[in-house]
DNA sequence: TTGCCGATAATTAGTCGGACATAATTCGAA
DNA sequence: TTCGAATTATGTCCGACTAATTATCGGCAA
């Protein structure tokens, strides 16, 4: 597995991907060989200026992706010692970018338990908060964003951008940063399975009910009916994922 | 403020600080100025070439502190547009790093909230989980914790060592390297403040009953014992914080 | 002889500086 | 108004040097 080429053999001209910067790619590249256990936690990264020279860049741009992983907690660099993969304890597990490496390739089904988890967890006391603290802006976007989502389905992009508009509106209704950062990668996550699901077969229920349910119990500030809907929210969204990743 | 002299002015020899290599004293220092607000969201840094002169490092040295900024999403940098500060929103809040930074100057009490929330929410669903999950090793590593508090006040270094044992080992019991991540993030933060708190008088109660309650529950199997005894302790941690906090 | 200890060497990341490439922005010319 | 060229900041590259730490080897003492 080279740097370049993310599937097409048939352009030999454009090395690398384009797309994002040069060490960007190499991060990229380097984090998912990470996450993903090709390189294992303990295990030494050869030497700057070979690897460097194996990826075919400079030593420059590989130190500047060394230092987004080691910002990162997947490595760590001493003098002489070599940079080595940390123990995955230190991994900044919910950092959007390692949780994008994680589901880029094969998804962990353990990892993905332990996300549902956490968001089963963390939705249903954000959605008691926002109950209690939504102010009239944070309605209308909750309001706007379900107009969105009966408007389209999960199966396209427009339908995926209302389902994660209305959870934006709803952590924004929470007014707590700690909440919405959390959320925000847990989110991207979630999305991500979501996009798994529609590989296998159409989506398995309209989820149009449930979000409004939520969305009403926020909007009247019933915090206890908001929680609820949202814990039923997530244990079904889990359930769909469950039955699909056991299936493949 | 300089790059060198954390406090002393009586040493003239040592330029920066020489613990942390040299990007990581330019990355905190930056770091901290941007979490502080000394440099506003949208603000933009002034180029390389002069910022680097003007920290007295080389453009490397000072492009490797920026990589790790802009890992934990507090900067981004264009090309020609330069590298700007970005908003609140895309922060990585739950970055161990950001949160350190955030707390090593006068920490925001809005913050503070919003964290000890986060900790109300996530640390009795941890306890529930610990009690329904917990094998023999962990019911080891619980107790040996609690002789550790039981032994030190939390006005030593050895009995803070013994607090954060106690929540390591609760945390490992439950077996969602998610959660742990989390908490991990949270308990540090929890931990300065805790610091805080013995700066101004001594500690006003005795932590090791509201976790012998925890540990017992846990170890006993009954999940909902475990979250409520959490829930106390929580909910007592933040009481003393915020008392703290307000006279202040 | 055996084992420990210290000086020295070798290795690897860290820092430097300076040249060149690339991509936006901006402004001038058609 | 629109297209393109100059401008300017970040992005990349290169090669040398520095610093820190480990490993090695030799000598010394038990």
């Amino acid at each position: 597995m080279k740097l370049d080429e993310p599937s097409e053999p048939g352009e030999p001209k454009r090395e690398r991907s384009t797309g994002r910067r040069l060490r960007g790619a190499v991060a990229h590249y380097l984090g998912r060989a990470i996450v993903s256990g090709a390189i294992a936690p303990g295990e030494r990264l050869t030497g700057e200026v070979a690897n460097a020279e194996a990826l075919d860049v400079s030593r420059s741009a590989y130190r500047e992706a060394i230092q987004v992983l080691a910002a990162k907690g997947l490595v760590e660099s001493r003098t002489k010692a070599g940079t080595r993969v940390l123990p995955r304890s230190r991994w900044n597990l919910l950092d959007p970018d390692i949780v994008a490496w994680a589901f880029s390739g094969e998804p962990d089904p353990a990892f993905i338990r332990d996300l549902f988890e956490l968001r089963a967890i963390v939705e249903p006391a954000a959605a008691r908060l926002a109950a209690q603290r939504r102010d009239k802006d944070d309605i209308a976007a909750l309001k706007a964003a379900l107009v969105g989502m009966r408007r389209h389905t999960l199966a396209t992009e427009a339908g995926r951008d209302a389902d994660r508009a209305f959870h934006d509106a709803l952590l924004q209704a929470t007014h707590n940063d700690a909440l919405i950062t959390l959320s925000a990668s847990i989110g991207a996550a979630v999305n991500w399975t979501t996009r798994f699901k529609q590989r296998t077969k159409a989506l398995p229920r309209d989820p149009v009910p449930d979000h409004a349910r939520v969305s009403d119990a926020i909007i009247a500030g019933d915090a206890d009916a908001a929680e609820a809907a949202m814990r039923a929210l997530v244990d079904l969204a889990f359930e769909d994922t469950r039955a699909v990743l056991s299936e493949s």
